[in-house]
DNA sequence: TCCAAATATGTAATCGATTACATGTTATTA
DNA sequence: TAATAACATGTAATCGATTACATATTTGGA
């Protein structure tokens, strides 16, 4: 393997003039740099990253942690995440915690360890005093998810209570008055703030909250199919029912039909999260559409400036997140 | 930040020996190892990882190289490849080539670099050449897909021509004639495989391959949608459709639709995958279900063995797959 | 008790790029 | 022309763990 000596030796100049001419070819002299430059090309050298990485001690990767990869969801905001980080060379590591807190902290050790830059949480699923002292010390930014304390770290993610306000104010407007929610696991900040937006629009509409149409899931298929069996159960069923995420609200229709009660017909049934299928299911979800492309990019790109030492506030950034009306909810206005 | 030296000091011996300690433990004296553990734990000391690695030159990290993280079918196999790396201290870092031959080369970059250790392609869409010339000099494991020349690099993937067969005579057995399929792109060797069992199921049961019959899509929705439609468009249009993908059976399930033909009643719809929206569909989809995960285990533990220096026949692995059979087809036997 | 073999530990070189600092060279100005 | 600034390049230390080799210590056998 070619190093960096062996072009200084050919080019006949010292290795620190080669590696200005690759690091600061603009104090180098012209001539000089084309020398080396030739050499260069004519060994085909390449640097060595590793003693690069050791000699810099950074290593260009970030990691990304996520439950897991199999929610489209978080592929989305991987993607963003990738197409920024690989504009300014930098590789991204995967971090599924399979929601094992051993695995977990096993992935922050990396940070630890600067085998990676910095880290992108895709929910803040982690034990919360360990996540605020790692913020402190290392780049991270927290993306769809929110910290108990604000202002701990930058934080990427839409306005999940508004959101969660509209798409529930958009049933009242369709006349509905018994509406039930299938929030999320209620420690999570985000399944707070959609369950307070679901509630809030009641309130603003003199609408009465009644308890037994809250139900817990856990934003899958399966809990949102669980839960609407229990509402049907009720004697007083609801109208509509706002689910915190899709997955849940494809559970809840498939429950619905289970039961021969019809959506939209019977029941209004919304989710939340436009995943790929959702426009493909019947009826077609009626939904809130995450900006999840831009998310990633955008956490990206405030931990790169984290990483590069700039002075980043803690700010929670909300991207503008979009109202799908499709048939789910009754009166397509398509 | 603590170093091996600062150990040395406090343990009163040499760095070599507190190295030793932590790679071969058993060559250091019960008594000296005992007394240099107490003073990691004491500093809490954790080596560096990126003077490691450049002294090893190795990186523990490994490149999975796909089109695009969006696909489940990927994200599946990973969780498969991040299982089994996880488990020996592995790293994975994800490669999006986005169909961009320039990113794909970048990406390859990484493995002349050395940094990373390995690479497992989840596709072979890549110029065959490079592949050739970079699987002899590097660690490469090909998953799901196969190369021109066999026996070039280790392989897992499925029997995809098997399979293909295998779901096409089932439908034949339920009566159908009039079969079409609906391929992947044809430059991949895994589509002409899928398009092979289709048609020898065919010809072994005495029926005729038209020529219309055969639409080339390229495994999303939307070319299942517009196979369909001109299938549909044909004199004689088929009674029955084998997808190379789940995807475009449900391109192709809605495109029936559209028109107002009714799945499985009129038309017979097959696809191939088993992707997690398959039974959710409607009509559930009848298709061939790939164990993703244990190609994505295998994959990594095979690539483990190449980078350890042992001696890999270039041999094809197939994973046995199972055919799923749901509504789509008719005649459900749930 | 003595010596060879087996163990245990230390010394110092090494991996290859980077960079502070020193030195050398050219340009600029009075 | 001399003095200084500005630029260009080289020297050598550095990052921290690993390991070949050298040296020291212990063990076991005769």
């Amino acid at each position: 393997m070619t190093k960096m000596s062996d072009v200084a030796k050919l080019a006949q100049v010292s290795t620190a003039t080669v590696s200005r001419v690759l690091q600061k070819p603009e104090t180098v002299k012209e001539e000089t740099k084309q020398k080396v430059l030739e050499v260069i090309k004519k060994l085909d050298y390449q640097p060595n990253i590793l003693a690069r990485n050791f000699r810099r001690l950074e290593t260009k990767t970030i990691l990304v942690v996520m439950p897991s990869i199999l929610n489209n969801v978080f592929s989305q905001i991987i993607v963003g995440i990738d197409y920024e980080a690989t504009k300014s060379g930098y590789q991204v590591i995967l971090g599924n915690t399979m929601q094992d807190e051993q695995r977990a902290l096993g992935l922050i050790n990396h940070l630890k360890q600067k085998q990676v830059d910095g880290m992108i949480l895709l929910t803040a699923r982690l034990d919360m005093n360990e996540l605020v002292k790692i913020s402190k010390e290392y780049s991270v930014v927290l993306v769809s998810d929110f910290l108990e304390n604000k202002n701990v770290l930058p934080t990427i993610a839409i306005d999940n209570m508004k959101e969660s306000y509209r798409i529930t104010e958009h049933l009242i407007k369709l006349g509905h008055t018994k509406i039930a929610h299938i929030s999320g696991p209620l420690d999570m900040s985000m399944s707070r703030d959609r369950l307070s937006g679901y509630q809030k629009a009641l309130m603003d509409h003199n609408l009465p909250i009644e308890y037994g149409y809250l139900e817990k899931g856990d934003y899958s298929f399966q809990s949102g199919y669980d839960s609407m069996l229990s509402l049907m159960d009720l004697k007083c069923p609801p109208t509509a029912v706002v689910a915190a995420s899709d997955r849940m609200a494809m559970g809840a229709v498939k429950a619905a039909k289970k039961k021969g009660v019809q959506v939209p017909n019977h029941i209004a049934i919304v989710g939340f999260d436009d995943i790929e299928f959702s426009k493909l299911f019947e009826p077609a979800l009626t939904t809130v559409a995450q900006p999840f492309f831009e998310m990633g990019k955008k956490a990206m790109s405030i931990l790169q400036q984290q990483i590069a030492g700039e002075q980043i506030n803690n700010d929670i950034i909300l991207l503008k997140s979009e109202l799908k009306i499709r048939e789910s909810c009754g009166f397509n206005l398509k």
